[in-house]
RNA sequence: GGCUCCGUGGCCAAGUGGCUAAGGCAGCGGAUUGCAAAUCCGCCAUCACCGGUUCGAAUCCGGUCGGAGCCUCCA
């Protein structure tokens, strides 16, 4: 049975689904004004995890990332570079999918775009207002917040605590707490044609009308960062709700934010855009230490896998404390299953990366009976189902992982099968292998083999074998200082020697 | 001011009423090794503080201190 943190009840859920077997998930996805940082690929990984386990279930998943395309932001940066809102916004949003794609988040279907759903959000904004729910006022329409009794429900707000200044188009509301469907158009603002005139779609009124258009009125997930509790989901789940008549979505979901190790602010948050605009001429270095800017370096750094293990390695709802630093952690940990994968090659002569995993939960038991060892890998198994069972515990099942690399390596040193192994043995092997493929491959880790080590190339490698070669000879006729020094020689270059059994390896790094 | 959340070993981090408080990084001791590397074995916490509830609490309740988020655009 999984179990979910839904934040409108504020604990943890049986999971069903509207109809059986399908699952319906929407996550709010970038404005696409600038360039993305870290931050915002916490939601997409952890998101494309969680379909990942609910297919690895037996669900039939439906992932929606949208694209907002089109908001204050954007006409800013618009104006501010001298190109077309659509341009900007498409360049972003490459950047965004390039970004995704690096960190190995390939599990969306759909990426709407607010921009081509205006017929629907035009008709959203219209059925609301016919049911009363909305009015008109010179062009702009506005939700009548004082119409729907639940308002709030979601952040535990009243109305009344909901208001703010009410904006710049306070004069117009009835309520400071009402908020835009519909903007009516100021200057040369993009616009597009609409019953109430020349406008462009509030915020919240797109994820309603494209969650709509693709999930139904009332789906299984709703996901998004914390800071979208409010306003943006309360908005949206009013709308809806009101619209429709029935609930929007059985579970929303909220992942914790990314803050800054060396200062206090989410990563990309307020306190970080002030500081950048302060002191434009250290942005670069502020933006990289705290996370806000350079994911492409970090990524070029890091590599995609570290990044998504680094946050996978925390629970989804806490925050993480964005550092290079855990990064590099991160990667030194990653290490011992590179080993081991390295390990499994030289034994069976096959490469961990061409298994294929199981796609189901229920095809990934195996037979244990009368095998201690393949006991304790289906323990290490049924223990990493249960966390991620438990409202998606990617942390204390990646624990389960480390378990299983150690006693994966316990049975191949106890039985010493570098040397020999029988058929038995290597079945046995395989099948723990094939485990922990099958598990990582539900974190999206160990998809694909990591990227050559620059410099390594034919010629270094013929390089090394004769460099090998030679230290081996040293060794055998006991001249140790040769062997040492080629060894220490290479280290200074940053190649580690590894002399075992069957021979002596190396690496770089 | 209102609404949330968090405080677990040197660092990161699971666990939210009951077997010996996961796991990672770092460190220490041992096996292995010519010495290393890799691997394995072992060691390293009573859970911010105070009080309460309970047969029993890191886990529930109250308070104190400390930190974070939202209330305005934000993943």
């Amino acid at each position: 049975m999984i179990r979910v943190y839904n934040t409108l009840s504020k604990q943890k859920e049986e999971f069903q689904t509207n109809e059986e077997g399908k699952v319906g998930i929407y996550l709010c996805g970038p404005t696409v004004y600038d360039k993305s940082h870290i931050g915002h690929m916490v939601g997409p990984i952890i998101f494309d995890t969680v379909k990942r386990y609910l297919s690895f279930n037996g669900y039939d998943v439906t992932l929606v990332v949208n694209i907002t395309d089109v908001d204050d932001k954007l006409i800013m940066k618009s104006r501010e570079r001298g190109l077309s809102m659509d341009a900007i916004a498409k360049e972003m949003t490459e950047d965004y999918l390039k970004n995704l794609n690096a960190l190995g988040v390939d599990q969306i279907d759909h990426m709407p775009k607010a921009t081509e759903y205006i017929g629907e959000i035009i008709q959203f904004t219209k059925d609301l207002i016919d049911k009363g729910f909305a009015y008109d006022v010179d062009g702009d329409v506005f939700f009548d917040v004082a119409a729907n009794a639940c308002y709030g429900k979601l952040s535990n707000r009243s109305a009344d605590a909901a208001q703010g200044e009410g904006g710049e188009a306070a004069s117009r509301k009835k309520s400071a707490s009402d908020f835009a469907l519909w903007k009516s158009v100021k200057d040369d603002e993009p616009s597009w044609d609409s019953p109430w005139g020349k406008g462009r779609p509030g915020w919240h009124i797109e994820c309603s009308a494209m969650s709509r258009s693709i999930l139904g009125e009332s789906f299984d997930i709703h996901g998004g960062g914390l800071d979208l509790v409010f306003p943006h989901h309360e908005n949206e789940l009013a709308q809806s709700e009101c619209c429709h008549g029935k609930p929007m979505v059985r579970y929303w979901m909220h992942n914790g934010l990314m803050r800054a190790g060396d200062s206090t602010g989410k990563v990309g948050g307020r306190s970080d855009r002030e500081q950048d605009s302060e002191q434009a001429t250290v942005e670069t270095k502020i933006s990289r230490s705290k996370g806000a800017g350079g994911l492409a370096d970090l990524i070029e750094t890091h590599g995609g896998e570290r990044i998504r293990f680094f946050l996978l390695r925390t629970h989804y709802r806490s925050t993480i404390v964005f550092s290079e630093a855990g990064l590099e952690e991160a990667g030194t940990a990653l290490e011992s299953f590179y080993r081991l994968f390295e390990r499994y090659e030289r034994i069976t002569k096959s490469d961990f990366y061409s298994l294929t995993p199981n796609p189901l939960r229920e095809h990934s038991n195996l037979p244990a009976e009368g095998c201690e060892f393949l006991q304790q890998v289906a323990a290490h198994r049924q223990s990493y189902l249960e966390h991620m069972d438990d409202d998606f515990n990617t942390g204390g099942a990646t624990s389960d992982l480390f378990d299983l690399v150690r006693t994966i390596n316990r049975f191949i040193d106890q039985h010493d099968l570098e040397s020999s192994s029988s058929e038995e043995q290597l079945a046995a092997l395989s099948m723990s292998i094939v485990t922990l493929r099958d598990l990582s491959a539900i974190l999206g880790i160990f998809t694909s083999a990591p990227a050559e080590a620059a410099g390594n190339d034919a010629l270094t490698g013929q390089l090394m074998e004769l460099l090998i070669a030679l230290r081996s000879e040293a060794r055998e006729s006991k001249n140790f200082e040769i062997a040492d020094r080629i060894r220490d020689g290479l280290a200074e270059i940053g190649v580690t020697i590894e002399d075992r059994k069957d021979g002596t390896g190396w690496r770089i790094g």
